[in-house]
RNA sequence: GGGCCUGUAGCUCAGGCGGUUAGAGCGCAGUCCUGAUAAGACUGAGGUCGUUGGUUCGAGUCCAUCCAGGCCCA
């Protein structure tokens, strides 16, 4: 016997039932445990930081990473799936800093580095339950019981060893660069952080102003005041000009015009940016910008004069350059290729000690360096707004030229702007040295090895992804902050001297203690010194301040979660790298799939995964991108509460493409439950039921059995076809559609194959026929149950121990532990599908037509005549023709020549209207792109009584459901009404008592026990009532 | 400003190489069917397939332009 299952069942419960009996089996480990010699397949897990709660975004990467990893393991693959954290970085310090009130790096020194990092490592767990629970909920299956944990020092040791690697090959490197920075955190951000803060229509003063040339073209001093015009929508870093650029192939004009004082004046600007001058002017001369080049000017404010150090890019011997004290500065033009002829006035303001460009023209050019700004934003030196945040100087810079006659017009321009992400403070773009991996040294390796990646979507791959790599920077990997790797290089105090380490051992043996028990977070670590080894020198090694940018830190997974090369060294050989699944959201490209690919070119010149499916991301039921800040998070948790993990899951799988940004709501989520997993579960239900009161087991099917009936044979060939096709999408990475296919499959089954084949179920005798609809309909439900596992584990699970394990001691203890499903190619037969797919459509056209008539389909009809497109179709509705019959309850199929004169009529009677329903010559005809299905709407008396007949036994088998009865549950049925009735019930009173398991049909008043029913059938006055016989 | 993606019914989505009258589900109105079904069937309303051009005998599909939205980057 199989188990009870009914009708009305709720999935939450269910899973509940199943995560039990997966924990009880230990099927999850046994998934690999007992497979040792199996191949591998490596899933690696984007390490999630903990220190929030999981959103419904979360779920959705994991219940994909899941999928493919199920499906891999039903194909007989020993999937290795490690889960991991992430632990360190920004986010968290950002945390702790407002839990403690803090806010600034100056109060966290107060506070203490060692008490602030402990209060980072313990906050991050403090999410990590609810992230376990909600893995587990969604039936994501990760090694969650020995993850990798980035704040490990093993972890972290392998991180040493590989910047030691990149140290030793030259391709780690301190630079000065012009880094966009947050003068509130004090430190840099990665251009991912950045990437987080862009708002758009900031305000900023537009900028126009004047720097008075000292030589003019000609070379001689000029005679009348002369001015190159500037633009710049940050005033704070004029103090920092050193230069001004202009794009050398570029036409310049000089003009003659009135200042505010009516004085006359020159100024030069490009020619294409005319329209900003703001009154009368006359053209005196045009020149390329090549011509302007080399001219000098005086600076705004001379950093001499205002207590200001003043350095210069000096060459070195080596081709690079240093920055040197100098006494003096001179300012000219130089020509620069970023000068854009868009907007301002073609000559641009640069100041090397801010904007990256101008620092790499500063190089180039040798310029001076002025920096009149600290890292906390605030302006040095003795200048007049000095003390000022450079924001607020910024008025009081205006004011200052403006009364010095510099200020040629200033306005307001709205652009898009950085801010911190975390703290809403304006980035400051600002020269600063930090440590970068020379990535650029492999760019082309870079673009090469991506070549080798299936990305989903595909186009990542050229696209954004490529874009990316083509226009590779090196990696600013350092960070100013505490809560992070540590960087592991040490620098003498006195002579700079620099080493990385590698290792524990190898600093243990640098410093001559045994540091095992070390932990390598700040501020520990920075208590390990050294002497210098050199011999002239008397100073310490001692680390440098900067941890590692955590994107480092989830990059370098592949080796660091097996503590590679400190331990698991074979991971080189045994198929461990490189993955060969993952996943994660689109916002990864420049996150983590950058990372592992860059980590993995530079360390192992290959890959670091062969297969990515990138996600679109997760909207709200309107469209909208979900953010805390627009408080549209769904929590995962009502939904799973209510709908249950597989309705979720396959809504997550199926509602899009995995590429694709998809919208969800709680309603969408419902809607697939009803249509797919009800469905299903229907079908599951009904079978059982009827197995149970036949008695049916899986054993009495013969090993070589073969279907025999149309019905059993055309669901046996869709089946096969369903294997086939959902195996490829699978093996293709594609959920989406191989869900979609079987919920078709699922429709079609419950629609056409169990609706046309009660019947045969219900019938008494116990013949082949049965024993092959229960065949069929077992090998369809347990076939789907594993074709499904992957997308919906908890209800396969459900119905395979019911429908499989129940009956086979020896099947293995759960759906996951099974095969997947192969084809037999020799059931699939075209012809059989095409033929059925026919008798659907005629069917449906056949109720259209009966319906447009008011023939209700209960109501038998004497004949049907339907008209096909080719002969071929002819063909197969001679085969079907008794699968329409019964659906559309008609005698018999005309097919005598007759169709061809009646579809002449009906289209003519149609006109011009394509498809139709018309009454001609006593049919009703329904047609629909070149078929034609006609019902004879002619109701003989006879018809008339078959139809009642039918409605009475449909009245009577609605009380028996009233009353509850089994289904097997035999009656005695009253009734008591006209003529019309007593002679019906007399004259079809086989059908039916059969129909509804009476055992007499009595003309007299329902017994007191029975169950009673008064209502007008068809105008007349009827009484029904039924009786159960013990 | 640059790159990538997306625009098909009120909503969510299908529409292999261009080819009869562009489809499904949900929702709405109505009718019907049902001893598996919280389901299902039928009818109706609802579409200038984002715009404008082009290629073609023929374009939702191919090309170009523009518009709108999204993501990423400046």
């Amino acid at each position: 016997m199989f188990d009870v299952v009914s009708s009305r069942v709720n999935f939450p419960d269910l899973d509940a039932e199943v995560l039990e009996y997966w924990k009880e089996q230990e099927v999850f480990r046994r998934s690999y445990d007992e497979r040792p010699d199996a191949p591998l397949f490596m899933m690696y897990e984007g390490p999630p930081t903990a220190n929030g709660s999981p959103g419904i975004h979360h779920v959705l990467a994991r219940v994909f990473k899941d999928v493919i990893s199920r499906y891999r393991t039903m194909k007989g693959c020993r999937v290795i799936r490690k889960g991991g954290w992430d632990t360190h970085g920004l986010p968290v310090e950002l945390q702790i800093e407002q839990e403690l009130g803090l806010s600034s790096k100056r109060e966290i020194e107060e506070f203490g580095i060692a008490e602030f990092n402990k209060r980072c490592r313990e906050s991050v767990f403090r999410y990590v339950k609810d992230w376990e629970v909600m893995t587990d909920r969604i039936g994501y299956w990760v090694d969650m019981e020995d993850p990798y944990v980035t704040l490990e020092n093993n972890y972290i040791e392998t991180g040493w060893w590989i910047l030691k690697q990149l140290w030793d090959r030259g391709l780690l490197y301190q630079d000065r660069r012009g880094a966009p920075h947050c003068p509130r955190c004090v430190s840099s951000l990665s251009s991912h952080e950045v990437a987080l803060g862009y708002r758009e229509n900031t305000p900023d003063p537009s900028t126009f102003v004047t720097f008075e040339a000292t030589e003019w073209l000609g070379g001689s001093a000029p005679d009348v005041p002369s001015y190159f015009l500037a633009w710049t929508t940050t005033p704070w870093t004029l103090p920092g000009n050193t230069a001004l650029a202009v794009s050398e192939d570029a036409d310049y004009s000089i003009v003659e015009t009135t200042n505010n004082a009516g004085g006359t004046i020159r100024m030069a600007l490009a020619t294409a940016l005319l329209e900003v001058l703001q009154g009368d002017y006359t053209v005196t001369q045009e020149v390329k910008g090549s011509e302007l080049v080399g001219l000098s000017y005086r600076p705004l404010y001379d950093a001499s004069k205002y207590g200001t150090p003043i350095r210069q890019f000096i060459a070195n011997d080596d081709g690079q350059t240093s920055l040197e004290d100098v006494d003096a500065y001179s300012t000219k033009v130089v020509s620069a290729d970023f000068v854009s002829m868009d907007d301002g006035s073609g000559i641009v303001h640069i100041a090397p000690a801010f904007g990256d460009e101008d620092l790499g023209l500063g190089r180039e050019h040798h310029l001076a360096f002025v920096q009149p700004v600290d890292l906390q934003g605030v302006i040095t030196g003795n200048y007049p707004f000095a003390g000022k945040f450079v924001k607020d100087a910024d008025p009081e810079i205006l004011a200052d030229l403006e009364s010095r006659g510099l200020l040629y017009h200033q306005g307001v321009y709205r652009h898009t702007y950085p801010f911190c992400w975390r703290c809403d403070t304006p980035l400051l773009y600002y020269a600063k040295t930090s440590w970068y991996i020379r990535t650029t040294a492999v760019k082309d390796r870079l673009v090469g090895n991506n070549s080798r990646i299936n990305w989903y979507p595909e186009h990542i791959r050229e696209g954004r992804f490529g874009e990316w790599l083509r226009n590779n920077v090196d990696w600013a990997i350092s960070r100013e902050r505490y809560w992070g790797t540590p960087i592991p290089i040490w620098q003498c105090d006195e002579c700079g001297g620099m080493d990385c380490l590698g290792g524990v051992e190898e600093l243990s043996q640098r410093c001559g203690k045994n540091l095992e028990d070390l932990d390598l977070h700040r501020p520990y670590v920075d208590d390990v010194t050294w002497p210098c080894p050199s011999n002239a020198c008397n100073g310490a090694f001692r680390r440098i301040p900067e941890v590692m940018d955590c994107w480092f830190d989830s990059g370098m997974m592949p080796l660091a979660q097996w503590h590679y090369p400190f331990e698991n060294r074979d991971i080189e050989t045994d198929g461990r790298l490189p993955a060969d699944y993952i996943c994660e959201a689109v916002d990864q490209t420049r996150g983590w799939f950058y990372s592992l690919h860059a980590l993995s070119t530079l360390m192992q010149d290959d890959i670091a995964y062969r297969n990515v499916i990138c996600l679109g991301l997760i909207l709200d039921g309107r469209g909208r991108k979900m953010s805390k800040r627009l408080g549209n998070i769904v929590e995962p948790d009502s939904i799973l509460d209510t709908h249950g993990a597989d309705a979720l899951r396959w809504y997550l799988f199926t509602a899009s493409h995995p590429g694709e940004p998809r919208r969800f709501s709680d309603r969408l989520v419902q809607q697939t439950l009803r249509q797919v997993l009800l469905t299903l579960w229907n079908v599951y239900s009904f079978f059982t039921n009827y197995a149970n009161i036949d008695e049916f087991e899986p054993s009495q099917i013969p090993a070589d059995w073969r279907p025999e009936a149309e019905l059993d044979r055309w669901v046996l060939a869709e089946l096969n076809q369903l294997v086939q096709v959902v195996d490829g999408h699978l093996d293709n990475y594609n959920p989406t559609d191989a869900g979609r296919r079987i919920a078709e499959f699922i429709d079609t089954l419950s629609n056409w194959y169990v609706r046309r084949s009660r019947r045969r179920f219900w019938k008494s005798e116990a013949d082949a026929d049965k024993l092959g609809a229960y065949a069929t309909l077992y090998r369809c439900l347990t076939t789907v149950a594993r074709l499904m596992a992957p997308l919906a584990p908890f209800v396969s699970e459900q119905m395979y121990r019911n429908l499989e394990l129940r009956f086979n001691p020896d099947a293995p203890d759960s759906v996951h532990l099974t095969d997947y499903p192969v084809a037999d190619p020799s059931l699939i037969d075209d012809a059989i599908m095409d033929a059925t797919r026919l008798a659907i459509r005629v069917s449906s056209m056949g109720r259209a037509a009966r319906s447009k008539a008011g023939l209700k389909v209960r109501q038998p009809l004497a004949s049907v005549v339907v008209r096909t497109r080719t002969p071929d179709e002819a063909q197969y509705l001679d085969w079907v023709s008794e699968q329409i019959l019964e659906e559309l309850n008609i005698k018999t199929l005309r097919a005598d020549g007759i169709e061809q004169d009646l579809y002449a009529q009906a289209q003519s009677a149609a006109g011009d209207d394509g498809d139709s329903v018309v009454a001609i010559d006593g049919y009703s005809a329904a047609l629909e792109a070149g078929y034609m299905v006609a019902v004879d709407a002619n109701i003989t008396s006879e018809l008339a009584d078959e139809g009642l007949a039918r409605e009475l036994a449909h009245r009577i088998q609605n009380l028996r459901k009233g009353a509850r009865f089994e289904i097997t549950d035999h009656i005695v049925t009253y009734y008591q009404g006209p003529g019309d009735v007593e002679r019906v019930m007399t004259g079809h009173r086989d059908y039916i008592m059969q129909e509804t398991l009476s055992e007499a049909l009595l003309s007299e008043p329902p017994a007191e026990d029975a169950r009673s029913e008064t209502a007008k059938v068809e105008g007349m006055e009827v009484t029904l009532a039924v009786r159960r016989v013990e």
